[in-house]
RNA sequence: GGCGGCAUGGCCAAGUGGUAAGGCAGAGGAUUGCAAAUCCUUUAUCCUCGGUUCGAAUCCGGGUGCCGCCUCCA
């Protein structure tokens, strides 16, 4: 940690010096999915910008613990602020039990995240899994007078802290006049931003998952599950809360004002969120427009890793839009540089001078409030400088460990037992060429390379002779 | 209506006061029997108007456009 690291951080709305509270260690907490569908690729564009965080803070020497909770209990299910819990919908319409619900959509969320390459946070953990943790939360908050209990629910009051909207910049006032009018007021509620606690008369009657409370038989707000299962695993003070920036409000929000009010102190330093994923029409969503899936992108034939290039040469902070001329754009340039990278050989020596020089401008580009971009500029500039090829596969490498692009993982041109017969026969046909061209009978020449290349077979001529590679 | 973000060449994008990085595509050249691959060269005054400054894409103010949030969403 000898260098500095910026990031931008939401409290406070500029960039500020990364300082941890505990010195070398970072607990960061991610807000994870709610597993009533599958996630679209805007989801995992926040996921996978957050995995780049943990790599670079990792890269930069941090000792990271990251936890994730995985919303399986009760979010609501439409707009009109009518209707049944999202995970009894999601069961309903698949005929499947809560419970099974949850689980298949959790397995396909970290199976998405593994193909983007996106770590697994070692600590991953059901809201389900937590009921006990809430009730403590909650009875803390009653014992230090922010609960109240009004129409069988437990709200929180917010108008008992000094600066609820700290995280928004709105003011009392401005919430005063807006609220959307398709939203059916809770008139148990004091204050218009106070937020429930523990539901036991809900609007949404066929609630399925509920636990005994001390204020009844029920189930969770949907804000005290993140503040409970942090700090659970966490501690007291988290040094970075991650998320997609439409959580800033109200759940964010809401996770500061019950956490601190529970603590008695500042909780979490750095609020790091992820701009949305736009296509032509907006912002992608669950809800409502073109609902984008990693497996209809690798069913017309994308390479995850490419859509994972595709949000890294953008900033996380920029709205970025989606659309298949720029993906490809991504795809032609992924491949070349894979291209670059496999032709790099194995000789001379590491040179440690130039690996600390570049490694520097690394972490000076992703210090620099992760500017991922730039660190692509930073490789590139490094695939160029003269310097020699076994240097550069050591820096390549090295870099990879935040890319996570699999750049130095080339595919095996030859396996030895599938592949013996074709390439034998290839090699074949490559000589056969060979001799064609010798005796200048070109069509025939020709006409072995266009053959080759239907069956997927490219041939390179280079200086050295020429060289094949399945398409 | 309130709050917030964004606006750089065909596309993506860096840049945070000193005179426009990088990538992809395109063009020209080298190489090739021709191609592909590779290598070299090459393409902008930064939405608009005004201000501050010796000097602004970068700071300030007014427009315009796009997007998000305002208790379902990452």
């Amino acid at each position: 940690m000898d260098k500095k690291i910026f990031l931008y951080n939401t409290l406070g709305k500029k960039v500020e010096e990364f300082k941890t509270h505990e010195e070398g260690k970072v607990t960061l907490y991610t807000c994870g999915p709610t597993v009533y569908h599958f996630a679209h690729i805007g989801n995992l564009r926040s996921y996978l910008m957050e995995d780049v965080l943990e790599k670079f803070l990792r890269y930069a020497g941090y000792d990271v613990k990251r936890a994730m909770n995985i919303t399986d209990v009760g979010h609501l299910a439409n707009d009109a602020d009518v209707g049944e819990d999202k995970m009894v919908a999601g069961a309903k319409r698949e005929h499947k039990s809560v419970m099974e619900i949850a689980k298949f959509y959790t397995d396909a969320f970290f199976a998405d995240c593994e193909k983007l390459n996106i770590k697994k946070p070692e600590i991953v953990d059901p809201a389900t899994n937590n009921i006990p943790a809430y009730i403590d939360l909650i009875q803390k908050l009653f014992d230090k007078g922010f609960a109240y209990l009004a129409g069988g629910n437990v709200y929180f009051d917010t108008t008992k802290l000094e600066d609820y909207y700290i995280l928004t910049g709105h003011t009392s006032e401005d919430l005063a006049v807006a609220v959307r009018n398709d939203v059916e007021e809770d008139t148990n509620k004091k204050n218009k931003t106070d937020f429930v606690l523990w539901f036991t008369k809900s609007k949404f009657d066929d609630q399925e998952l509920k636990w005994d409370s001390p204020w009844g038989y029920g189930y969770p707000g949907w804000h005290i599950e993140c503040s409970a299962i942090s700090m659970k695993h966490l501690g007291e003070y988290l040094d970075i809360h991650c998320g997609g920036i439409d959580n800033i409000f109200p759940h964010h929000t809401n996770e500061i004002a019950q956490s601190e009010a529970a603590l008695g102190h500042k909780w979490c330093n750095y609020w790091f969120h992820v701009q949305h994923l736009n296509n032509k029409t907006g912002k992608m969503s669950k809800s409502s427009g073109e609902f984008l899936t990693l497996s209809l992108l690798i069913e017309k034939g994308y390479d995850p890793l490419a859509y994972r290039m595709f949000c890294m040469q953008s900033h996380y902070r920029k709205p970025l839009e989606f659309s298949y001329e720029t993906l490809d754009n991504t795809v032609f340039a992924y491949k070349k540089l894979k291209d670059r990278v496999s032709s790099l050989k194995d000789e001379g020596e590491v040179d440690n001078n130039v690996v600390e020089e570049y490694r520097g401008k690394f972490i000076d580009a992703l210090g620099n409030d992760l500017n991922t971009s730039f660190a692509f500029t930073v490789l590139y500039d490094m695939l160029k400088a003269d310097i020699n090829d076994r240097t550069k596969l050591f820096l390549v490498e090295d870099f990879d460990k935040v890319f996570s692009l699999n750049l130095t993982h080339f595919e095996p041109v030859k396996e030895v037992n599938v592949d013996s017969e074709l390439e034998a026969f290839v090699l074949s046909q490559i000589e056969a060429r060979k001799e064609a061209k010798a005796s200048k009978n070109y069509a025939l020449a020709d006409e072995i390379r266009n053959t080759l290349l239907e069956k997927g077979i490219v041939l390179k001529d280079t200086k050295d002779g020429t060289l094949w590679e399945k398409a």
